[in-house]
DNA sequence: CCTTAATTTCACTGTTTACAGAAATTACTG
DNA sequence: CAGTAATTTCTGTAAACAGTGAAATTAAGG
């Protein structure tokens, strides 16, 4: 499998944002591979095409699996994996927002709750007090708008999006003028 | 300065935090103490406050001056720096979307602009152009949305996110109803 | 200007992370 | 239950990054 100068591109840059956001680039590349590719590939493919050893295919494969990114597809007459992602993008960031939800932000609401139950968080001042109440209920209220989000389908989902910028809108000239 | 055991566990954690989200562990502890703070800081107490170098707290605030995330303030008869975050997550939240979308974001946008534009797109299969071409439509569709919120104040936000779930559900139910 | 405090730059060190390649394990097939 | 293909685990190395402390720079006050 070559890769043409557009989705070698595309590839390598998903690769270097893939670091920004935390994620291993070769995981990154992989997942845009299978992203552009028409259809399953098996982890031998992807490490010709990427150029990575064998067992670096292997272990990303294997978060992108725990990240419910990729799939195992199998092919008859074939006794290989073959790997494949959706091609949806709005899936594709449902699963991302989730994955980064359980990895990031529960643990925070985990230790402010624990913070907050503590019996030295009554010693605390008042303004310390409050700024961690306002920071876990903020949070709060996220997870469970993003919550809502994550349940939509596509369209639909598209739509809410959409028809966000209208309503801050009215709401703003409510609350203003 | 000496931390209470809330608040210490407050900036180990947002530490912690800190690295999984690309941000360096003192920008994030800085930050974080900051803002349980009830004044700005100078950096010498931030350096003895947190027990690392003062030319890392030095340039952890630059850092942190550059995502605009904290201020500098002058006290009469001072004439050292004194620093402080804004007390409000809304606030904070808003200015920290805004430097990950320019540093996460819009690069991405270029690049994708980029392949749209260049004579190799033409030859990709018809596939290919499709998904290249979502991915380009999906994420300008939520940056658009994502600078409506922004320009948002906390109390406005805060209805929308509260209203987001109302109105989903109604989306739902029309469209699948 | 000169002194001294404040701040930044820079070179170095320790730590973490990514990756390759070898070795080991697993699992299919006859 | 071989024999072989596929996959994973393990180990070492290279690269990236965080953080320190000394040296250099900047700037305020006399």
């Amino acid at each position: 499998m070559e890769l043409t100068p557009v989705t070698e591109q595309f590839v390598l840059h998903w690769g270097e944002m893939g670091t920004r956001w935390g994620v291993n680039r070769t995981v990154a590349q992989i997942h845009a591979l299978l992203y552009l590719s028409d259809r399953a590939l098996t982890a031998d493919e992807i490490t010709e095409t990427l150029g990575v050893a064998r067992s670096n295919v292997s272990n990303s494969i294997k978060e992108l699996l725990s990240w419910r990114l990729v799939k195992v597809a199998h092919i008859m007459g074939d006794r290989r994996d073959h790997f494949e992602t959706s091609k949806d993008v709005w899936e594709l960031f449902k699963l991302i927002v989730a994955g980064r939800k359980q990895k990031e932000i529960e643990p925070t609401l985990q230790i402010l709750d624990e913070l907050l139950a503590s019996s030295d968080f009554k010693k605390e001042s008042h303004e310390t007090r409050q700024r961690i109440e306002e920071t876990q209920q903020f949070i709060h209220v996220l997870t469970q708008w993003s919550d809502e989000m994550l349940r939509l389908d596509p369209e639909t989902l598209m739509k809410v999006l959409k028809l966000g910028a209208k309503i801050s809108n009215l709401i703003r000239r409510e609350t203003k003028g």
